[in-house]
DNA sequence: TTTAGTAGTCATGATTTTCTGACTTATTGC
DNA sequence: GCAATAAGTCAGAAAATCATGACTACTAAA
């Protein structure tokens, strides 16, 4: 079996796992509006129209567990939760910015 | 019905266009070999194991509309095809570069 | 003239990703 | 207590991406 963490490790390419991680239908998306402001569940469900939850959901929790996102429970007045960019997460502006250009 | 091309002229990310143009399978792996040397298809197809005609022919001939591999016809000795780096191609290294160290 | 190499295309099938809708658990508001 | 909102999970269907094998067209060597 080739699971899909086995072909991660065999990368040839190293910015292949970066690019990978990026490459969901909806994770760009979701990586930008997190540079706008945290995110929240529910909220990026109605702001990305044609995304869905299940899709979303793994998403956020790939982008979390590859430390790009940050996961808080703000346990404050209406709790719930929110989506922060980590500092590797800034840290991946500058490309963007780059691709911006080059687009 | 939604193509491709509409949802491309649909994009809010504007880095997503350039992220979706080196996600597919082989794509940053045939961009990889194109940075040491111009690429020939079944050359390519030898390298890059686990790959076969018709994907790598389709991700070439994207990497083509992208502008960011061009094809040329070498009409000497052996009649070959060579696919290079455009200049984009080429910018588009230092991103690569930013993101291995990101990786 | 048969075989081999280069550079593909095409139809079909398999695999992977994404989408849909139903359901869950916890917290608030009325 | 009852409904609503938030943040999900799960199974199954649909769609997108990839892989396979057969086939084409051209060149060149044996």
């Amino acid at each position: 079996m080739t699971t899909k963490k086995e072909i991660i490790e065999n990368e040839t390419c190293p910015a292949q796992g970066l690019l990978k991680l990026l490459s969901g239908k909806w994770k760009p998306e979701i990586f930008r509006l997190a540079v706008e402001a945290p995110l929240r569940f529910s909220s990026l469900l109605r702001q990305i129209e044609g995304s869905n939850k299940q899709t979303l959901s793994v998403a956020l929790r790939e982008l979390e567990e590859v430390s790009l996102l940050e996961k808080i429970v703000i346990k404050q007045k209406p709790l719930h939760i929110e989506y922060n960019l980590t500092e590797k997460g800034k840290s991946l502006i500058a490309v963007f910015k780059q691709l911006e250009i080059l687009g």
